[in-house]
DNA sequence: TTATTTAACTAATGATTGTTAGTTTTATAG
DNA sequence: CTATAAAACTAACAATCATTAGTTAAATAA
């Protein structure tokens, strides 16, 4: 791992803690145990770290969601996988999930907008294999947007519990959580 | 309304747009039309407009969870009034319901505790809900801290996309938000 | 009107911010 | 071993931050 990868893991830690804005370069350069001037021989400045935690986060969620577009599964089949993608991204990069749910605001422009184009597509195809979903008679007459927007945002937030959980087993949690954002609480 | 309440609501809109850490007490007087020392003449500093914004919200979500729970309703019925609980003060507050929801993290001691311990309250009451409607057959046997959590995340973020909603109309809003978060997406 | 309070102002404070310049140490290559 | 490059350091910068002091204007009460 090189030092520039060192210094936006302890970056990405502290965003999540304090916040993008909260924490200065101070802070990261005493989390790697250097100055914070020699954090320059490494990066040009701090929105760079920023944006290269949330981009390369919202690359690999924009892939996993092209697979999954791409597969020839059923809608309700895709949606269990996006389940399962974002439970993955969750438990292998907890503070990058983070980030991108909450400082993105502090992007900086042109990556503010490419990010807010990136996340608008995303939740775009969500609709889409809940539409699909429901002419396949798979799901029921629901609103797309509401339902779209409910389960990702109980994807998105994740992050907030999951560290509280003892010991998650990622299927189990799968498992449960299609349980309750696909089929829902309602004894049937 | 005092010149208080003015600055506190100008505030709030900043924080929600911007973050706490982001918005200066200049942004702050700019947006009421003074200089920022003269704001000192209504507040006593910056943490305070925050503490009062986010406390005062935070009570009136308890007390909505109080009236609930000491009412006689059944499982299923709380957990709807929950919604509309929800739906109402994003509806009628949605700068505060922001701001509690992404900026309590910069509330500083003692508040940042008290907060800590009125929202875990909160989300012990959803459990307990969900729980006594598994027992009373209301409920799927789901797993109630994920149920819970689903549930609140969703109801949590209402606020980042009622804006976008072309005039909703709060009682379609709960009807479909009952609809998705307890009987969920698949057809039965 | 006059006296008093309230709320605005200007100016400045010390602290902290991200970042740069210049220098020294450490590691690498010949 | 020597020369070069990489990466650390110290010191300082200009900008911005929340906040205070002191003063003036506006509103209110007598």
């Amino acid at each position: 791992m090189t030092k520039k990868e060192i210094i936006k893991q302890h970056a990405a830690r502290l965003f999540r803690l304090k916040g993008y804005r909260a924490t200065s370069m101070r802070d990261i350069a005493q989390e790697v145990g250097m100055e914070a001037a020699s954090l320059y021989n490494h990066i040009s400045n701090k929105q760079e770290i920023l944006a290269e935690l949330m981009m390369h986060i919202a690359e690999l969620f924009t892939e996993g969601m092209e697979n999954i577009q791409e597969s020839s599964l059923s809608p309700r089949e895709k949606m269990e996988r996006l389940i399962a993608l974002h439970i993955r991204y969750t438990v292998e990069k907890p503070d990058a999930v983070a980030i991108i749910t909450s400082e993105w605001v502090h992007l900086e422009e042109p990556n503010h907008k490419s990010y807010l184009l990136l996340r608008s597509a995303y939740e775009q195809n969500i609709q889409n294999i809940i539409e699909k979903g429901i002419k396949a008679k798979q799901f029921a007459k629901v609103d797309t947007k509401i339902a779209a927007f409910s389960i990702l945002s109980t994807l998105r937030w994740l992050y907030s519990w999951h560290h509280q959980q003892e010991a998650i087993n990622p299927v189990e949690l799968e498992r449960k959580m299609i349980q309750c954002l696909i089929d829902g609480i309602a004894t049937r």
